[in-house]
DNA sequence: CATGAATGAGTGTTCATTCAT
DNA sequence: GATGAATGAACACTCATTCAT
C-alpha cells in the first residue's frame, strides 16, 4: 500500500511545512522535494501532480483531525457537551500546529475551483459530525426542533472557522483555547438577552 | 480625477466578470484588457500592476457594498432590526450579482498574504458596522451585556460568510434571501431551546 | 529653420542631462520630454525617432566640441603645439561638462551598429583635424616622414579616449587636466629612452 | 564541475556567435538557446540571467585571451619584445575570431554601468600584464624612468583597442596583423623625429 | 503647433512535468 | 524504484510611437 512507503509521508510532512513557511505560491515542487529529501521526479512516483500533493495533504491531515474530534465527541453524552468538545478539539488541534493552521486557514484557499471542490468533499465527514450533534440535540429536546440543520451547521462551522482565521491573521499571538467556552455559549444561546 | 475616466470603470467591471468566469489564476491581464475593450498597456495607465486591479476591484465594490448596508441599517431603530437589515443587505447584494459573489467568496481568497492583509483593511469598516450594532444592542439592553464584541462579530460575519460561500459553491442554485430571517433568528437566539 | 525653435534646444539639453543621469537604457522618451518640459508627442515634431535624438545630441555637442578645438589649434603655429592644444581642449571640454563626458564615453556606446556608424560619421571631422596636424608635423619635418597617418590618428585618439574613459569610470575623481602635458609627451616621444 | 558540462560551452559558443551576428540587443535569450540547441529554460540552469551569459562569455574568452598573451610574452626576454608579442597576440587572436572581435569591440560596450564595472574587473589582469612589461622596460633601462605607469598603460591599451575597433567598424576588410610592427614602433618611439 | 492618452508588439524568466539513466 | 537535467509553455509589464483633439 502506498501509504506505507516512507517517502510518501516524508513528502506530505515536508509539504505542510513548506506551504506554511512559503505560502501556496512560494511552494514549488522542487522546494517540497528538497525539504522531503527526495528528488523532484520522486514526487511524481507518489502523486499525480502538484494539486494531488495538496489534496492528499489535506486529506491526510483532515482525516486525523476529524478522527480525533469524533473520538472525543463520542465520549460525551449530551449534544451540548459534544459541541463543546468539537469546538475545543477543532481549536486545540490548530492551536497545537501553527503550520497546519496556516495551511488550512490561508494557503489551501488559494487554490482553484476544482481543488476547492475536492477539499469540500474531504470536509464533508466533518460537516456530518456537526449535523449529527445538532440532530442529537434536537432529539434530546435541548435544541429547537425546527432548526434548519444545514444553516446551523454553517453557523457553527462559519463561526469556528472565522475565529481561527482571525487568530492566524493576527499571527497566532493570543491563546485561542481561552475562547472556546465563549464560542460554545454564543452558539448555544445567541446574543440576545433572554 | 481617475475615477471619472470611463476606461477605469470599464476595466474594473471587466475584471469582475473575467475573474468570476476564469478564476483568479486564469485571469491574465491580456484577458481583462480584451474584455474591457482596451489595449494591454492601457491597464497600466490606471493600475500599478495586476494585484492592484484586484485590490481596486475589491475596494470599489466593497465601498459600495458597505455604503448601502450602512445606509439601510441607519434607517432602522433597534439593533435587532439593524442586524436583520445588515444580513439582508449583505446577502441581497451578493444574490443580485453572482459575479461579485464568486469573486468575493472564492477568487479573492486565492491571494497571497500581503494582498489578504490589504483586503482585511478594506473590510474593516464593515466589521466596525457590525461592532456598532452589537454595542447598540447592549446599550438597548436587548443583547447580553458581557458579550465579547470581537467574538460576536466573528460569529456574525463568519456565519453570513459561510452561508454565502456554501451558496456559491452550490452554484447559486437556491434562493439565498429566503434564509435571511432564519440566519437572523439563529444569531440572536442560538440553537438552544429556551 | 528647425534649430531656431526653442523647444528643439530644450529637448537636446534635457536629453544630455537625462542620459548622463539615467544611462542610455534608463532614458525613456517620456523622461526626456518631461525634463524638457514638453509633451511626449512634441518630441516627434522635432525628431524622427528616439535614435534621432541621440544622433542629434551628438551632432550638436560634437559640432561645438570640434569647432572649439579647431579654433584653438589654429591659433598655434607648430604641429606640436597644435597637438598639445587638441589634447588640452579635448580633455578640458569633457572635464568642464561631466554630463557630456559620461554621455560620450559611456552611454552613447551602448547603441546599435547603425547608430555607431552615424556617430562615426559625425566624428570624422575631428579625426581629420588630427590627420591634418600630423601631416603638418611631417611637413614641418618635426614628425617622422614615413608615418602611416591613420595609425597615428588611431594612437592619438585611442589614447586620449582611453584616458578620458578611465577618468569617467573612476567617477571623475581626479584632475584630468594635469595629465595633458604627459599625454602630449608620450604621444610625441613614445616610451623608449632615446 | 559546471564547466565540464557540455551544454555550458555550447551556450557560450552560441552566445558569441549570436551576439556578433545580431548585436547585443538583438540577441534574445531564446535566440541564443536555439543556436545552442537547448531549450530556453536550460540557459537558466547554467546562467543566473541574460547579463550573466555576457559576463561569463567575456570572462571565459578573456581568460583564454589573456592566458595566451601571458604565455607568449613570458617566452620573450626584453620588454620591447614582450610588448611586440602582446600587441601581436592581442591582434592575432581577434583577427582569428571575427565573432569575438565584434563582441569585444562593439557589443559588450552596449551594456549598463554595472556590467561595465564587471567587465573592467575581468580586464584588470590584462592591464596588469601591460604594467609589468612597462615596469620591466624601466628596470632594463630601455624605457624612460619617470613614466607614469597608468598613463602609459592607457596609451598602449587605448591605441591597440582603437586600432582593432577601427578594423571591426571597417568590417575587418584589411589584414590587421600587418600593422603590428608599426603599432609597436609608434608606441615605443612616438611620432616625433629624433 | 502642441498635447498626452492610448496602443500593442516584444521578452526575460519561472516552474510543473518528463524521461533517459 | 529513484534521480535530476532538461524541457518549453506561459505571462506580466515596458515604452517608442501615433493621432484625435
Amino acid at each position: 500500500m502506498k501509504n506505507n512507503r516512507p517517502k510518501y509521508h516524508q513528502i506530505i510532512e515536508a509539504a505542510v511545512r513548506v506551504i506554511a513557511e512559503n505560502g501556496y505560491h512560494g511552494s514549488q515542487v522542487s522546494k517540497i522535494a528538497k525539504a522531503a529529501g527526495v528528488a523532484d521526479g520522486t514526487i511524481y512516483l507518489y502523486f499525480k501532480n502538484k494539486e494531488d500533493i495538496l489534496v492528499t495533504v489535506f486529506k491526510e491531515k483532515m482525516g486525523q483531525f476529524i478522527k480525533k474530534i469524533v473520538e472525543e465527541t463520542n465520549k460525551k453524552n449530551s449534544a451540548s457537551e459534544k459541541l463543546l468538545t468539537l469546538i475545543e478539539m477543532h481549536i486545540r488541534q490548530l492551536s497545537d500546529n501553527h503550520y497546519l493552521a496556516i495551511v488550512t486557514q490561508l494557503e489551501l484557499r488559494q487554490s482553484n475551483y476544482q481543488l476547492r471542490l475536492q477539499i469540500n468533499m474531504i470536509l464533508k465527514p466533518y460537516l456530518t459530525v456537526i449535523d449529527d450533534i445538532v440532530k442529537e440535540g434536537i432529539k434530546e429536546n435541548l435544541f429547537q426542533e425546527n432548526l434548519k440543520i444545514p444553516l446551523v451547521r454553517q453557523m457553527i462551522f462559519g463561526t469556528i472557522d472565522e475565529v481561527v482565521t482571525n487568530w492566524v491573521m493576527k499571527e497566532c499571538k493570543y491563546d485561542l483555547l481561552e475562547e472556546v467556552p465563549q464560542v460554545h455559549a454564543l452558539l448555544l444561546d445567541g446574543i440576545s438577552k433572554r
